[in-house]
This record gives structure tokens, C-alpha cells and sequence, in this order.
RNA sequence: GGGUCUCUAGCUCAUCAGGUAGAGCAACGGACUUUUAAUCCGUAGGUGCUGGGUUCGAGUCCCAGGGGACCCA
């Protein structure tokens, strides 16, 4: 028998003794009067008052004493002192309170007090086990450490770490920022299909599934985009959806391949007023969780005062490089990309090309908050043309801690130039490139029976969340990041 | 895809140079009516990720495989 059974037989042992003493291990409920915070936040008068509380939580440290007990219990957001007296529980109550194990969750009822050291405890008068545990916790000075278990046992972590608990608090906190922006804005919250016929809206390759009542291939979405610019062809004007997008790609400490994606479209708006849509989600967020507008992040801290820095891709390119690539054919930018020491493939188009060296030489280096601008239209097949420059599209990225946390664009509602668009794609997939975009004939459709002029959002909430969480991969914003099947 | 590191008790970590694996916490038994990493006495707990190889002898060296982390592309 293995250790692990051992201490498990010890717990059930344990279980089966509190069973003799008529002791439910799994009771149904427990009707708590004050959640820990609560008796931290009112102590004072809780202890003038004399009031008695009933109050719960997981047993995370137990320090007996003979006769006296302190035991420290700890709910969701806050931890309590339990002083336990043999002589104010009772004899048979304080011998089956001994079963209690550290990682019980149990309810107690008492008066709250202070002890001789000053620390507001509940001094109890009845301990209730809520439910038995028969697990061993992880060692209560060092915690979870390995981040393999962390990972493949999130439970745990939450249990053992109030700070990874907080972290997953604010990640949801801020997706309702933004959703507060949004709805104080009249956008409507949509919900659009993960099961598509065709994938489409993003460069990336899907996950293929079947649907065998259809017997007909479908694919989990990469993005959002062309069904919620079919409801603005619809005549919703404005609509948002938070949701989960997949990607069949690598993972780092950026991607996973199911992450969340808010996608946002305005009727009547271009770039420049999807630009201040993120300049006031941003505004907020900072005001909400930073004490001055600035935000550290490793080693950075990101200044938000200012609101964000607006530069084109060229200007950027030619900034960190020294070459101005705007009108350069193909051949010239794949010499000068290999002296940049940029890794050339023949099968990379120009688009392409600009692309890697932009990623190796500008996108490190925007710390502070910056929309890029202006991409060149091949890398942005559904992007509308720029208004004075042809080659170039309405589009930007928002850029923070040298990572992209968007995407965003006057969108392309011309009919014409859409399915031309495509046919570019078409061809490109031909040639070998697995990421292209595929020729969607019903978004054509709805294209044209008309889509207003539309301005476009996407924002990566999981690097928004990890940018204002402090984390370092996006690992430590999903609460279970996708790993291998375990050994 | 490439490189570096890592996997030892439930957890956190040791084991210098190859010689039958240790500590703390947790657990178990005992003492203890104001502790808070409680203390004190005692006990138990290990396929050393897996499989090969070298060796008289391998947790340790070598090879292959697996999981994980970090960095690079």
C-alpha cells in the first residue's frame, strides 16, 4: 500500500469515528451569518455587541494545546482564528473537533473576541464539520510550488493560495470593466456560433470537428468577426461578445490554444473612433486598478496618463530599422530583412516579410501603450482601404509590455473589393500558405445587401488580464491552461 | 522546431566525489488552558518519472522515452 493510500485510510478511519459519534461528514448546508471579511471589518462592534456568528471555512492550520485548540479557518476572500476550549464546547464536541483534520471545512458558532495576543477570533461554542477532507494539503509554510501540479490541479492552487485567487478575481473583474464600457456605450451583448461551416476572420488554422447528424465537417472558431458583421448587416448597430476562440497552433507563455477574444462593431464608426473606444476601456481599467494611472508589469511600468501613442507600421519599421519599406517590391524587402538577420522563407509574400521584421525588430520595443497603424492591406483582408494611401488599410493595434492585446479597423463592406480580397486568399492558399482566409460566399452575400460604415474591435482579454495581473504567462490567467495527457 | 534546466516521502527540499536515501512540514502515539511556521518526547512513511546500458555496486554516469519549466526561432 502506497503512501498516498495510507494517509487517505488514516482520513476515512478518521470519517468512520465521527460517523460513531453521529457525526454527518457531508452535511447539506450551513446558515453562516458573516463571511470572515465581514468579522475582520466589524470587529470591534462585534465585540462590544457580544453578537454571536456563525461563520465557515476550510481548516488551514490547527495548533492543539491539550484542552484549548486554535485553529485558523479561511473562506474565498479572508482567513479567521478559531479559539476552541474544551471546557466552552463540551466534552464529546471538543473529542470529535479533534478528528478535524487541516483542510476540513467546517462552520462554527461563537462569540468574537479578542485572545491575549490581540488577534479577533471566534471563540467557538460549536464546531460543525461541513465536509470531510481525504486529501492531505500541500505544506503550509511553502505552499503549491510545483507549477505542473498548479497547473493540472488549479483546485488545489486556489485552495492553498489566496494570491492565484485574487489573480482569477481580477481577471474577471476586468472583463466586466470592459463590459461596463461597452453597455454604458447602448452595445448589445451577442452570442454568435463556435460550430462553423467555415472558419474564417483570422489568420490561424482551426481545430476540425464532424457533426454526425449533419455528417458534415465543422470547425471551432478562430474568430468572431464575419457573423458579428453579419448582425450589423442585420441592423444591430452596436455588438460585443466575449467568447472563446480556438486556434490549432503553438503554445506559449502567450497562446493557448482556446483563449478569450472580446470583439466589438460599431455602425458609423471608422478607426479613429474605435481608437477612442480603446482609449476609454484602457482609461478605465487604469483608473479601476492602478492607484495613478501607471502599471507594473515585470520589470515595465506602463504609463497610461497619457492615453496611447499613435505611429504607422512604416514609420515604426523605418524608426527601428533605418529603411523606409513603402513602396519597396518583394525582393528589396527580403534583402534587407536578411541583413536585419530576419529569417527569409521563398514562400513568404511581401506582406509577409514586413510582417516577421515588424515582429522581430518594432514589437519588443512597444512598452508603453501604442496603436499601430496603417498595415499594409495584404496582411488585412478584411480591413477597408485607407482613404489616401491604396497599399495601405484603415487598421490598428494596440500594443502594451511589447505585446499585441488587439486588433482593430475601418471594416471592408464593399461587396467588390471583399470577394477580390478573398480571391487574393484563395490564391495564397493555393500556394501553400495554411493560414489564409477562406472564400465565405454568404458573408459576400450579406455584404452585399449592405453593411453600414463599421468600425471594429478585437481585444485578447486573456494579455489584459496578464497585464493587469502582473502575470507572466497566460498560463497564470486561465484557470486550467491546456496540457499534455499526464505521464 | 532548437537550446538549457528539472522530475527523490502527501508537500517543500537535501543527498559534495558512484558505496544499501535524509530533513522540515503534514501524519500517527503521548504531554500541554492564549497559540499563530506553537513547543517537547516518541513512531511510521520511498517502484528515487519509465526503460535500457556501464559498473562488483547507479537516485548519482551514459543512452532512449515521458511530464514540466525557462529561453530562442
Amino acid at each position: 500500500m502506497d503512501e498516498q493510500h495510507r494517509l487517505i485510510t488514516e482520513r476515512l478511519e478518521k470519517l468512520e469515528r465521527l460517523e460513531e459519534l453521529s457525526v454527518d461528514p457531508y452535511p447539506y448546508g450551513f446558515e453562516r451569518t458573516h463571511r470572515l471579511a465581514q468579522v475582520h471589518a466589524q470587529g470591534e462592534a462585534l465585540i462590544a455587541a457580544e453578537q454571536r456568528v456563525k461563520v465557515a471555512g476550510r481548516i488551514m492550520a490547527k495548533r492543539p494545546h491539550g484542552k484549548l485548540t486554535f485553529a485558523h479557518i479561511e473562506d474565498q476572500d479572508s482567513r479567521l482564528q478559531l479559539f476552541v476550549r474544551k471546557d466552552v464546547l463540551g466534552e464529546d464536541p471538543y473529542a470529535a473537533f479533534k478528528l478535524f483534520d487541516v483542510g476540513d471545512i467546517v462552520g462554527a458558532e461563537g462569540t468574537v473576541v479578542l485572545t491575549k495576543t490581540g488577534e479577533l477570533s471566534v471563540m467557538a461554542e460549536s464546531v460543525t464539520l461541513l465536509t470531510k477532507s481525504l486529501r492531505p494539503l500541500p505544506e503550509k509554510w511553502h505552499g503549491l510550488q510545483d507549477k505542473e501540479l498548479r497547473y493540472r490541479q488549479r483546485y488545489l492552487d486556489l485552495i492553498m493560495s489566496s494570491d492565484v485567487r485574487a489573480t482569477f478575481t481580477r481577471r474577471t473583474d476586468v472583463i466586466q470593466t470592459l463590459r461596463e464600457v461597452l453597455l454604458a456605450e447602448e452595445f448589445l451583448e451577442v452570442e454568435t456560433p463556435v460550430l462553423q461551416p467555415l472558419y474564417g476572420g483570422a489568420t490561424a488554422r482551426p481545430f476540425t470537428t464532424h457533426h454526425n447528424a449533419l455528417d458534415m465537417t465543422l470547425y471551432l472558431r478562430i474568430a468572431d468577426e464575419l457573423y458579428l458583421k453579419r448582425l450589423v448587416a442585420g441592423g444591430f448597430e452596436r455588438v460585443f461578445e466575449f467568447g472563446k476562440d480556438f486556434r490549432n497552433e503553438g503554445i506559449d507563455r502567450t497562446h493557448n490554444p482556446e483563449f478569450t477574444m472580446l470583439e466589438c462593431y460599431a455602425a458609423y464608426w471608422d478607426y479613429e473612433d474605435v481608437m477612442g473606444l480603446v482609449q476609454r476601456m484602457f482609461a478605465r481599467l487604469a483608473e479601476k486598478f492602478t492607484e495613478d494611472g501607471k502599471l507594473t508589469y515585470g520589470d515595465h511600468v506602463i504609463d497610461f496618463n497619457d492615453g496611447f501613442r499613435r505611429v504607422t507600421f512604416f514609420e515604426l519599421l523605418q524608426e527601428h530599422t533605418g529603411v523606409d519599406f513603402q513602396g519597396l517590391a518583394r525582393e528589396e524587402v527580403a534583402s534587407h530583412a536578411k541583413q536585419l538577420g530576419v529569417e527569409v522563407e521563398d514562400s513568404m509574400g511581401l506582406a509577409k516579410l514586413l510582417d516577421e521584421i515588424f515582429s522581430e525588430k518594432v514589437e519588443p520595443t512597444l512598452i508603453q501603450p501604442t496603436f499601430v497603424c496603417d498595415h499594409p492591406k495584404e496582411l488585412s483582408p478584411l480591413a477597408k482601404q485607407h482613404r489616401s494611401h491604396p497599399h495601405l488599410v484603415e487598421r490598428f493595434e494596440p500594443f502594451i509590455a511589447g505585446f499585441e492585446v488587439g486588433n482593430a479597423f475601418s471594416e471592408l463592406n464593399d461587396p467588390r473589393d471583399q470577394r477580390a480580397r478573398f480571391e487574393d486568399q484563395v490564391r495564397l492558399a493555393e500556394a501553400g500558405d495554411d493560414e489564409a482566409q477562406l472564400m465565405d460566399v454568404d458573408y459576400l452575400r450579406a455584404l452585399e445587401y449592405g453593411m453600414p460604415p463599421t468600425g471594429g474591435l478585437g481585444v485578447g482579454i486573456d494579455r489584459v488580464a496578464m497585464l493587469f495581473t502582473n502575470s507572466h504567462s497566460i498560463r497564470d490567467v486561465l484557470f486550467f491552461p491546456q496540457m499534455r495527457a499526464e505521464g
